[in-house]
DNA sequence: CTTGACCCCGTAGCTAACTACGGAAGTAAC
DNA sequence: GTTACTTCCGTAGTTAGCTACGGGGTCAAG
């Protein structure tokens, strides 16, 4: 009784949902931000889907793990159009310049963390916090993300807040 | 009359935050919820902060960039306290391998983006999408995220949505 | 000792990205 | 053609991570 049939044409939403690991409710909200193609119910009257979607939507959740916003996200998916080739070009570098950062900032945590590892299997463990101390440097970093390095804010206060919450 | 006087014994909230690219009512957000200490208002009465807290503001932003979540960063930070090394190894090998796992995600956009920044330059581009193709494929990544690799979610499905909002 | 920039803390509101609910209609198996 | 899903779509609620507001206190300059 169980549908499940990748017969016809395309398999169907819960059938891309499951294969993407996401949920199907997500499917639908892609759909109707506009990061995915809602394609036409014709024929029958469910709407089918094909291996470019699935593609599209594990790209998604993969570009998002790496911190990307889907705003970000469909900005890198509009790149590859083929069209308007200038514009395209200055924004695939300035994305390239933030995901070199990434690499860097994420290299130095790797680092970090293979320290702390061989670290503690010898029983060491001096004074400070390797894992902060890599990062926290002035270094690397070309990421335009809110408060990308070097951004003191000119003296932007007004203060006010403090949730009471639950503190992991 | 502008106060700014980083003089006494460390600097007071609204320093940190300039120094740290971030609002001030976000410093006492991370307090709120326990990812950044309070020092108690002593002597005078207003509260003094020092470089260490200006290391772990730096560190939190960054990691966020990175993708991390503000409880996986708590996480990080409790990993160097030098004790418990058992949990600490451990939790910090599955952190690794998250870590590695983004490091050559990126450097898979990163390869898209320098091809199509080179295809762009010298007027070619058939057909596909080069950014997509990289990170679509099933090969790498070991991040623990929602989607991570090959979770085809157990036919979970119960739909309904759609929200009909800006669309980028 | 007043003034004005800041600080303290609580609570409420906002945005992104989902997640859940509800009702009607499609569809495969019996 | 009835039953048991599943799809469609709209709208509302949730969570994380901030951001804004309000009222009162602190403190250095004048």
């Amino acid at each position: 009784m169980l549908r499940q049939a990748t017969d016809k044409k395309g398999f169907r939403i819960s059938e891309l949902a499951n294969e993407a690991g996401v949920h199907v409710e997500t499917i639908r909200y892609y759909q109707g931000i506009g990061l995915l193609p809602r394609p036409d119910r014709a024929h029958g009257r469910i709407r089918r889907y094909g291996a470019d979607d699935l593609k599209r939507v594990r790209f998604i959740k993969r570009a998002q793990a790496l911190g990307f916003s889907l705003e970000e996200i469909a900005l890198l998916l509009g790149l590859s159009d083929g069209k308007h080739c200038a514009e395209t070009q200055a924004l695939a570098e300035k994305k390239l310049a933030m995901v070199e950062g990434k690499i860097s900032d994420l290299a130095a945590i790797e680092k970090a963390l293979k320290g702390l590892i061989t670290e503690c299997s010898k029983g060491s463990r001096k004074s400070g916090c390797p894992i902060i101390d890599t990062l926290a440097e002035d270094a690397v970093s070309a990421s335009d993300s809110p408060a990308s390095r070097a951004a003191p804010a000119s003296a932007r206060v007004r203060s006010r807040l403090v949730p009471t919450r639950r503190r992991f």
